[in-house]
DNA sequence: GCTTGTGAAACGTTTCACAGCA
DNA sequence: TGCTGTGAAACGTTTCACAAGC
């Protein structure tokens, strides 16, 4: 629910028009949705879209895309529109999901299962290529639905970071044990952490962080229902 | 990741001081996130706390917590902070979880099944009531976890929220289906709907939504690592 | 005609700074 | 002294409006 970027000056004179340093990041959130949207049109064969369009199917102003998506470069010709193609193939460069990403699991439990067994995340591009836990009873376990592999001991972490070139961990242990493991995903040199577990994380400069807040988002539903409640009769 | 709310007019000459439909939504984002640490400094016996006490535990401001917890009344005494144990009840009762809301989801495949299994869910004071599938192979089946309940056709929505009372519905089923299930969902009187099938949904006013886009936090980690990777070395 | 990209204006959120109170 | 609650200033984001291009 939260994403911590590194701040990070301009420095050198690389050649990106459009700083991506200076992106504001609900623009940076919007992005993957545009995405998802967009692929959707090329699944129906459109050729083209426009910020109108791309705009009504998520609830945005057509303002509202155009300015993003221009953080980002110039993909658009004045008259036409969009190449949902081409805008589909930029935007991925633009995220880096036009290579893949090979991420680990950490904590075996309900959640860390669903994860593994979740279609979603191979689709766009990210690969699960280990997965580890530290009740003993759980290791060397093999993975239902990932035939060859097996639930290896946290202490290997580090090891299958460097051998597989791991930037990304994801969190599903108890809330107690998820700093530790945030330290341990730091430790080994992961670059960016999606954490799951009900725990406020701290992670240093240079390493990004996600919290996904489960029932924070069923108190959200609650509080908006509640007060509108309280808002139509009023005791 | 997007969360609706009807907006309201005022209306009434309702006695709430602080008027909840005009609170900034990122501050309502972050009541359940001081909610679940002073649920923390409880454990821990902690009789009071103070602005910077509790900033500093998520990594905001002093004066961001003050403004936030000021949006929905007066909690705390100059010179001294806030009691731990008031500020909790307050702001359950804000957000309405100083009762229990009965929630359904619909769609039982790994992600569901998970969900139930959660046991943070139950903590936070939301309980499952039934579960939806429509697949003729599902339903009937006892729920693991869940004495005495089975997996019910997605037509007995209607009847189970009527009974139950359920003001809040998951939806865990796959994309293609989950527009039609968020439309049952309303029509069956549900007030506010989590989503985390990745597809964009559309509800009329006066129900709230929130959509959990998992590949899209994983796209958003990729996009922060890969940008700093492209301005620390730059080609 | 239609649609993008973009400065400028409008709006919303966060931070500052301090009066008032324990 | 220490800390809250809150106007005012600073900052960030969205919307507006239009020049430029198909």
């Amino acid at each position: 629910m939260a994403t911590d970027q590194a701040p990070r000056k301009d420095s050198s004179g690389s050649k990106q028009h459009h700083r991506l340093d200076a992106v504001p990041s609900p623009a940076v959130r919007r992005l993957s949705l545009y995405l998802r949207e967009l692929e959707g049109f090329l699944k129906q064969n459109r050729q083209t879209t426009s910020s109108k369009e791309l705009g009504e199917a998520l609830g945005y102003t057509d303002s509202q895309v155009r300015k993003d998506l221009a953080y980002f470069g110039q993909f658009g010709q004045p008259g036409i529109g969009y190449r949902v193609a081409e805008l589909v193939a930029r935007i991925r460069g633009v995220i880096g999901t036009d290579r893949s990403w090979n991420t680990i699991v950490v904590g075996v439990g309900n959640l860390g299962q669903a994860l593994l067994t979740y279609r979603g995340f191979a689709k766009k591009g990210f690969r699960v290529v280990a997965v580890f836990d530290n009740d003993p009873a759980k290791i060397g376990q093999p993975i239902g639905a990932m035939p060859g592999m097996e639930i290896l001991p946290v202490d290997r972490l580090a090891e299958m970071v460097a051998e597989q070139n791991v930037r990304i961990g994801v969190i599903t242990v108890p809330a107690e044990a998820a700093q530790p493991v945030a330290d341990a995903l730091v430790a080994a040199g992961i670059k960016g952490i999606l954490n799951f577990a009900p725990a406020a994380l701290t992670v240093p400069e240079g390493v990004s962080l996600a919290s996904v807040e489960l029932s924070g988002y069923l108190e959200q539903l609650a509080f908006y229902i509640h007060a509108r409640q309280l808002a139509d009769d009023p005791q």
